[in-house]
DNA sequence: CTTAACTATAAAAGCGATTGCGAAAAGAAA
DNA sequence: TTTCTTTTCGCAATCGCTTTTATAGTTAAG
């Protein structure tokens, strides 16, 4: 393994000049700068990322932390940051928060100790209260950190997000709209805000037609396949003559689909159903699912974009603030 | 930003004593122990990672490449890695292959210039002379490289394999075994030793029967829904009177299940879907996709066993050999 | 022809840890 | 007490780079 010196021997300058040439840094002689770079070919010269940081005190690197890497939902959001991150020539460190608040502080805490140069989170379980003490007492290092999924007031600049009350409204007016009465939510868990919007835009869907919101038609789930089959069931015991669900993810929605055909009730002829996402699973499932789409690639390119422009001070525009989409498939019918 | 030497004032006692508590490299005396752990506490002091990196040489990094971190499959395997990865209290650092020769090179490069302890990755593209070449003129720091669903004799103790050939034959034999006898084969991108295995595992299983092996039956894909759509699509228009279809991955057949259902062509009444990998999703389809299961999250967690076996010279027995396994379930039907 | 202003490069300091070596302190043996 | 071990810890070198400062050598200005 050569180093910088064994490059400056071999031709024939100072480590500073060696150093000048690969980074740009001052001007240097046509002719000294070729020998420079002749030498560097022909030892294979790479600089070592630790001397380098150790001075320069950046590593290259974007810490990212999420949820669960094999689940579809996140590892698209990570792909929209690996597009800009990689495109910036840095690379990517990754971490699981597990949606428990332990783990997602323990990686916090653990990814800021590899030294990137921003993180970029979506974090689920920790409050903002939490956040924000992380952020005061313990980001010792000052790292920018961009926050997926989440606003907070205080750290409004770092927040790409969602309008998810809005999302949980076209959704229900959707519902509504095409003649539905009886309709259901598998929430997702209720201490995300995410889910708690949702909700919120269920609930404003149901008062503004005049239909009374009642809990017995909500049912939580936790955003996956598995606890999606779990509510469904729940919800079927209750025999509530349900004509349509609006389910808070599409992975859930997935998990009902299941259990409704099992039950041998039709789709959407029987019963409606409008996810929430948008993976790329849901225009292949059968029916194929209608939802509310949430931009997941823009908004992982977002959140690279504003942690980028933290490093770089620079004066760029990010769109932060994301708008859901309804996206008409064939799990909604027409009822009249 | 406080520093080593901070914590050895505050303690009163020389940097190296502050070094040996924190990692146990030398006895220290309980008394001074605890008044080093205490200053550390106060000044919130977090080691330099570059500074340390420097002298150890070690980063506590593992680099991953894979094909595109979105993808189900990917993403999976990613999770496994991370499992064991995680609890060995190192992190990981991913980049994605896009499935494209150079940008696998690139990636190589890219990740081995970050000093990661190890690299593990799946390289899709890349033949097997390359990979060779490149460890042996670029990998200049000898990082341990672990290769995932590839085997290279010279590399056999760092290859983590499935038996393809005799997946694509399990397949194949299941088709024949519930009474198809026109079954046709979308194969995988064929410059892939993976897709070329389980196409030979097809013909073999046919031969072995005594059915002629014809290429008309067999069409390319490239792993991805939309080239199983384009691939079923095309078969559909050769009018061969399928009774079944192979589909040498899940993606695939969801495309191809699209297909089929726009063409009105019943599964598994009309024509039985047997798929490849088993990915989360394909247990709810409708039909549910029968498959061979590639044990995905188990490969992964041997491929980050094995590079924590190079890294550390430990001598532990870690499973790299891998046999696939047909999962039944209601995509074929049984035919008289 | 002298002096000022650049340009191109070298020398050296410093980033913050780890670690081999040696010495002081403490304890055991004589 | 004196001497020998053993334990505990400090000193200083080192890792490989960047960057500030300084110094030749050139060119331009007066």
């Amino acid at each position: 393994m050569s180093s910088i010196k064994d490059v400056s021997r071999y031709a024939n300058v100072s480590p500073s000049t060696v150093s000048r040439v690969l980074n740009g840094t001052a001007p240097v002689n046509a002719a000294t700068k070729e020998r420079v770079l002749k030498a560097v070919a022909h030892l294979n010269y790479k600089p070592n990322a630790f001397a380098r940081g150790l001075v320069t005190n950046r590593s290259g690197g974007i810490g990212v932390i999420i949820n669960e890497i094999s689940s579809s939902f996140h590892s698209t959001l990570v792909q929209g940051i690996e597009n800009v991150i990689e495109a910036a020539g840095m690379h990517l460190i990754v971490s699981s928060g597990h949606a428990k608040a332990t783990r997602e502080l323990k990686a916090l805490n653990f990814i800021s100790q590899r030294r990137p140069d921003a993180i970029i989170v979506r974090l689920e379980t920790l409050s903002d209260d939490e956040i924000l003490d992380w952020l005061e007492h313990e980001n010792v290092q000052n790292i920018p950190v961009v926050l997926i999924g989440r606003f907070i007031p205080e750290l409004a600049d770092s927040c790409i997000h969602l309008d998810n009350e809005l999302g949980g409204y076209l959704a229900t007016q959707h519902l509504l709209a095409t003649g539905h009465q009886k309709i259901a939510h598998i929430s997702g868990p209720l201490l995300l805000k995410d889910s708690r919007d949702r909700l919120q835009g269920y609930r404003r869907g149901l008062e503004e037609v005049g239909l009374a919101y009642d809990e017995s038609y909500v049912i939580e789930g936790q955003f996956t396949e598995t606890s999606g089959q779990q509510a469904m069931q729940a919800l079927l015991e209750r025999n509530l003559n349900l004509d349509a669900i609006f389910v808070a993810n599409d992975q859930m929605a997935v998990g009902a689909f299941h259990i409704l055909r099992q039950a041998g009730i039709r789709i959407p002829e029987d019963i409606s159903i409008i996810g929430f996402d948008d993976l790329l699973i849901s225009r292949y499932l059968y029916p194929a699912l209608s939802t509310i789409r949430q931009p997941l690639i823009a908004m992982g390119e977002a959140a690279a974009q504003v942690a980028l422009r933290e490093l770089h001070q620079k004066d760029i525009k990010v769109e932060q603030s994301f708008t859901p989409e309804l996206i008409q498939r064939q799990s909604v019918a027409t009822r009249h």
